[in-house]
DNA sequence: AGGCTATAGATCAATAAAAGTCAAACAAAG
DNA sequence: CTTTGTTTGACTTTTATTGATCTATAGCCT
């Protein structure tokens, strides 16, 4: 795991971990220097990797003076739509796995209760009906959202 | 009796072994090469024999600078010895969140997977036998404590 | 103000480098 | 002989990297 786009995802990182208001304001030029790289692979690893989906916020301005700023969104928290929305209703358990996923990916939900749940779907398979599991997963959510 | 998935196996849990993180990551068409034999031969591997299951779990990347990362999950002799002393082999759900929530008080695992765990236990106790119950949450706590 | 120019980021397409999937052939066990 | 597990290779999908070209911005100069 030591390809150019890690190196520059981890570049960034640890500089946005240095400040204490969860931003940083860069150049992509002067990055592309000093990493060695493509100006177009920062702005590459800034649209795969430093997502709203991930919990970022990037913005920035081109031209004299020109900079990017990234901004680390505090985490959100499941609501009872968004809870629903995660499955439709009659979803497999193939389904329902992606949905953990996503969650996991999104970082609503910890690799670990990624795991946990995804175990339970698995293994409890083949006792439920589609829409008792989308239930299930729906009210897990919420009862785990609710915990403090 | 040593065929080539079995070759394979062992080559991977020789490499596990020697680690002392229980963790390696590999590249699969260099394992391939070396091994000689097709990609798809160590996708076959790692589906059969390195499942959540058997106490393994595997994350991988395609592309550039892809890999297979394979965990073995360690052996917590603590979360074991806990749920096995503390939840009988014909356990009510009430002792079985009485367990889960010993667990979290000696901080083995979170409020939110304590919550999330009861909340399974409780809706879906008609669905499991008491012995299916212990098991279910021993490797339950297994699959999590895989995931990092 | 209006236009020129240098600057700096954005976009896109081409290329390459992985790993995944799937089905068919094959083997071993019962 | 059937069933279950193994092996292979052709094809698919994902991810990374680069470079050429496009677009926005600020500063200057009439």
């Amino acid at each position: 795991m030591d390809n150019l786009a890690d190196v520059i995802e981890k570049w960034i990182l640890s500089k946005l971990s240095r400040q204490q208001d969860e931003m940083v304001v860069l150049r992509r030029n002067e990055m592309a220097t000093e990493l060695s790289c493509a100006p177009s692979q920062i702005s590459y690893v800034l649209s795969t990797r430093f997502t709203v989906e991930r919990g970022f916020f990037v913005e920035s301005r081109r031209g004299l003076g020109g900079f990017v700023r990234i901004v680390r969104l505090p985490v959100r928290r499941l609501n009872q739509e968004e809870a629903a929305r995660v499955v439709s209703p009659d979803a497999s358990v193939g389904e329902v796995l992606a949905a953990i996923k996503h969650l996991k990916d999104r970082q609503i939900i910890s690799g670990r209760e990624a795991a946990l749940m995804s175990y339970f779907f698995s293994a409890l398979e083949s006792c439920m009906t589609p829409a008792e599991r989308v239930m299930l997963l729906r009210k897990a959510l919420l009862a785990m959202a609710s915990a403090h």
